[in-house]
DNA sequence: TTACCTCGAGCTCA
DNA sequence: CTCGAGGTAA
């Protein structure tokens, strides 16, 4: 290397440094020291360089932030620790209850109290950020917890996120929400709607709507922030003991870290930081919708544990739920696909914790009395953390004097069959079933759903109109359908018609458990079709079963059993059936496990029917798994049918590592075993058949 | 329950 | 350009 060049690699490091800098003054601490436009000179001066000199381009010079090529789709990733949800808090006595329960599991009832870590609860999106040795490879969103979107491309316009940091750990990753500050999105807003672009409803829909740009370019141009508040996998680091430590190590790493946060103790310390927060609240340069509190002590941490998906040492106290008035103008019903008839507040639309609502369940008629609602009447309407907008209440005192009783009706709008109510029961039904359009086409979109037959392009407004035109009665009519029934339809011409007839033609192709759950037993839903798959491995079997043959399956009771055999008892079902598989709908049969039940068979032979990822197989574990024990996790692959093993070779079919796992995930690289995630390791589980 | 993005395709008008 | 469907997120 000459001289010169050398001198221009330097030029280059030092511009990137400087300009490193500069962002993090900036975008983190909220104090620039240079001019934007000074910034811009230097930054410019930067791609000049790089692009004269491409070699000496790094991962982490600012320029690599954005110019990345638009993506086709967001890659799947799974998160090597799962990300779990919280529980919720909504009043004093739940923060009591949450107290009691971390002392009473740590054994710790008469000692001092509990220090917690408080922090403000953005309301954002919650991501996750993967470095290996210090460079930002990959960020995620959430998904389900267990696999989630890469969307790594758009996260690296974020300016307050690093795209290096100084760490010697072969991995770091960080956990944390992605959200837009109020005044930056009244400024976008502003400038969307001067370009007479859409304006978005609220912060957190816009920074959501940003994120989910295929084209990176134009998430570069919304003023996203990023907060950081845990971290995930590691490798190759040793962690502080306390969660607030962790959060220093975080920001001293230059991660933004919200400075609202505090280490307080016992339950009046909560109490104090929860009112702080609040009153806070409107000052706050971002939307919150409460506040977190996690044990601090990672140890103890450690102790407490997980309940099912969620962590037992922590919890968010939601602030109470927004509440607007406004006017209840009418009540409607909807027919479900059990017939089940369900009143439904139709609303003046009102604006409320973020969201236009019109629409809201009553539940039922009691519901409604005990309410005391009626048509007319200003309703206090309530948007909790959660999604389900309620009608809480009436406000009597404006109660018009015309304002009516709402009566469920006594003939079902749709069909005109009798509506009963059955004793002891809430709900009313359209005894109509599949007489009732309404009725037949929520059957029908059952039918089509993904996790039934899986009819693409079988949506709610199809439906309606092949229900409406009597060209589709039963399932099966699906089946027969030709290009012409479909020529009269709205928005049907040739491709979208044959489209749709191709997706109907490939759905034949299924499986027993879909085909079982898509007929819309009542009771039988995804799990229950699956059970019975599995047991029966036959569709005519299960026709035949008497009802006690039918209590032998794994989680059937005499409820759900009852039901199965009325609704093979209809001739009607069985001939739709009939015809259905006449049509060609195919699913591969097997013997089921009726018959080595029988033989007497126990214990290992069951273990061998079992299907399922793990069934049969040799699993090894390694690493420490952050939602279970080891002995957990043992026997949870024990009860689906592996076997656990203590060391790898080449007969292992699975190495499920978690963190800071070994040599033997080593081992597992060098023979090509498949490694699982404790995530991924958690999904299968899921999808597993126990017994 | 609502809002957002993306895609394919139909519709409309030049 | 507009619509429906499908997916995602809280």
């Amino acid at each position: 290397m000459s001289g010169s060049e050398r001198s221009t690699e330097e030029k280059i490091a030092r511009l990137r440094e400087t300009l490193n800098e500069h962002l993090y003054r900036y975008h983190v601490l909220d104090a620039p020291t240079i001019s934007d436009a000074l910034y811009d000179g230097l930054y410019h001066e930067l791609v000049a360089l790089e692009a004269a000199h491409p070699s000496f381009v790094t991962p982490d010079s600012p320029t690599q932030r954005v110019g990345a090529k638009p993506l086709e789709a967001f890659p799947e990733v799974s998160h090597r620790v799962p990300m779990l949800s919280l529980g919720n808090a909504f009043s004093d006595d739940d923060i009591v209850a949450f107290d009691k329960r971390c002392r009473t599991s740590l054994g710790n009832a008469n000692h001092g109290d509990i220090e917690y870590a408080c922090e403000p609860k953005f309301d954002g999106l919650a991501i996750s950020l993967t470095y290996e040795r210090g460079i930002f490879v990959r960020g995620a969103t959430r998904g389900d917890g267990a696999v989630g979107e890469d969307v790594t491309q758009n996260l690296r316009t974020v300016g307050s996120i690093p795209l290096r940091i100084a760490t010697e750990a072969a991995v770091l990753e960080i956990r944390g929400e992605v959200l837009m500050q109020r005044r930056d999105f009244e400024r976008l807003n502003a400038r969307q709607a001067a370009n007479g672009e859409k304006v978005f409803v609220n912060p957190r829909n816009a920074a959501a709507g940003s994120l989910r740009q295929l084209d990176p370019t134009l998430t570069a141009e919304r003023p996203l922030s990023f907060f950081a508040y845990g971290i995930g996998a590691t490798d190759g680091v040793e962690l502080p003991s306390t969660h607030a430590a962790s959060m220093d190590m975080l920001a001293r790493l230059r991660f933004p870290v919200t400075a609202e946060r505090a280490v307080v103790l016992g339950v009046d310390g909560l109490r104090q930081y929860f009112a702080r927060i609040g009153a806070a609240r409107p000052t706050l340069p971002f939307d919150i919708d409460g506040v977190v509190y996690k044990v601090n002590n990672l140890a103890l941490q450690q102790q407490l544990g997980f309940v099912s998906r969620a962590p037992r040492f922590a919890i968010a106290h939601k602030f109470p739920a927004e509440e607007a008035t406004t006017i209840l103008e009418g009540i409607d019903v909807q027919v479900g696909r059990t017939g089940a008839v369900t009143p439904v507040a139709r609303l003046k639309p009102v604006f409320v914790g973020g969201t236009t609502v019109s629409n809201a369940t009553l539940h039922n008629e009691d519901e409604l009395r005990r309410k005391d609602l009626k048509i007319g009447d200003t309703v206090i309407v309530r948007r909790a953390g959660d999604v389900i907008p309620e009608v809480a209440s009436a406000v009597l005192a404006y109660r018009p004097v015309d304002a009516r009783e709402f009566v469920m009706p006594t003939r079902c709008p749709k069909c005109d069959s009798a509506i009963i109510r059955l004793e002891g029961e809430a709900v009313a039904r359209c005894t109509g079933g599949l007489f009732c359009p309404a009725q037949r086409k929520q059957a029908l979109l059952h039918f089509a759903q993904r996790r039934a037959m899986d009819i693409e392009g079988l949506g709610d407004k199809l439906v309606d109109q092949i229900v409406e035109h009597n060209i589709v009665h039963t399932a099966a009519d699906l089946y027969r359908l030709g290009l012409l029934a479909l020529a009269s339809l709205e928005r049907m011409a040739e491709k979208s018609a044959q489209n749709l007839l191709d997706a109907i033609a490939q759905s034949k192709q299924t499986t027993l458990a879909r085909f079982l759950f898509g007929l819309g037993i009542r009771h039988v839903g995804e799990a229950t079709a699956k059970d019975l798959a599995k047991h029966f491995g036959n569709l005519d079997r299960l026709m035949a079963a008497t009802g006690d043959e039918l209590l032998e399956v794994h989680d059937v009771g005499p409820v759900v059993a009852q039901s199965i055999r009325q609704f093979f008892d209809q001739p009607h079902n069985c001939e739709v059936v009939a015809q259905l598989r006449a049509c060609g709908i195919r699913w591969p049969e097997h013997a089921g496990v009726m018959a080595s039940a029988a033989s007497g068979a126990v214990g290992a032979v069951a273990a061998v029917e079992l299907k399922g990822p793990f069934a049969g197989k040799t699993v090894v574990l390694t690493g420490t798994l952050a939602t279970m024990s080891r002995d957990e996790a043992k026997e949870k692959l024990e009860s689906v049918g592996a076997k656990v093993a203590g060391s790898v070779s080449k007969n292992t079919h699975f190495v499920i590592a978690g963190t800071e796992a070994g040599s033997k995930l080593d081992k597992a690289q060098a023979l090509g075993v498949p490694v699982l995630s404790e995530a991924e390791f958690i999904v299968r589980l899921d999808n597993s058949e126990t017994h």
